[in-house]
DNA sequence: AGACAATGATTGTTGGAACATGTCTTGAGG
DNA sequence: CCTCAAGACATGTTCCAACAATCATTGTCT
């Protein structure tokens, strides 16, 4: 019996009402998947992924600093609680906040030396960790991969992003 | 002069450490994106992703039933706290428990007439929300990335998931 | 049969995300 | 100068996700 007929009527209603959706929910799932990895690794250093990226951003501009609600926008995922971020941060001495004397409502945020440390330390577990996600991955795979996300993405990103493809 | 060098410090740091780490940051950033237009659809029925696709999962064995548990491990993102995700369905009507008198641990899960309704009056504003999000992509570009994503999860999806490559 | 492990779900707690609101500072008009 | 609007953060509150601990029920071993 070549074409089996469905044994329960749950198969028939179980598939994508579009492609568009099975992408979307698909691309949900890998991350979800990926981020896993992520966040076993960040949780033994008490890190969440935003506050990884934060301090990795502020090491880029370093020793220079950024504004809060910047550092807001720039970050990959949109983070409106940049504040509390920040004090939880801050309370672990890896940033300090230093307010403008010429406009006092500005707060720019730098780095620290014991932030930059904690980095270090992290540089090679994050290494391994991305290794460990994709590294099964073949170079050519993951260019077309970055590709078509950044198609994906293309019509969505507002003018000033700071998201350019990713080349 | 041609090779310009770097004129901040800034720009030699802000590039991605490795490939795989600059395809796992674009799957963020995508998925990020593409979310924020879901949450703004489903938050007007007041759901959650997760809330709309353990109605979606119901409906599709239905009027079959699934244990409580089992539904974690079949949604699209692993949820830890299904008991209460269940509380707020159950309170609004939309789902019910069924405790077994056979063996008296495990709690069945149907979907209520009333979520079937619910889930039948989002069908057309669902279909067009990711129409938005990924309409602009060609089939061909999607299957790819269909075929990409499941690449990505190979290694890390458990043995007996739900989740086959999406084809 | 009784002790003990395993299973399935609930409950408690903590931390972070999202949204609205409040506070402080600056700059522009009148 | 005084008011007022806008800008940049901070704060308050509510809700949800994650993890651990607990409870009730069933299965197993001797």
């Amino acid at each position: 019996m070549p074409t089996s007929q469905p044994t329960s009527p749950a198969t028939s209603r179980r598939r994508f009402d579009s492609v568009e959706q099975a992408a979307y929910l698909n691309l949900w799932r890998t991350y979800d998947l990926l981020k896993a990895s992520e966040d076993r690794l960040f949780g033994e250093y008490d890190l969440s992924a935003q506050q990884y990226n934060t301090l990795r951003l502020l090491r880029a501009v370093h020793p220079e600093r950024v504004p809060t609600l910047e550092l807001g926008t720039r970050l990959v995922s949109r983070a409106p609680d940049m504040t509390r971020l920040l004090d939880r941060l801050e309370g672990r001495g890896l940033i300090d906040r230093e307010r403008l004397s010429e406009n006092r409502r500005v707060v720019r945020i730098g780095i620290t030396s014991a932030g930059l440390e904690l980095l270090e330390r992290m540089t090679m577990p994050v290494r391994e960790c991305h290794e460990h996600q994709l590294g099964h991955m073949t170079p050519e795979e993951l260019a077309t991969l970055n590709r078509l996300l950044d198609r994906c993405r293309e019509p969505h990103e507002l003018p000033g992003s700071h998201w350019p493809p990713t080349t």
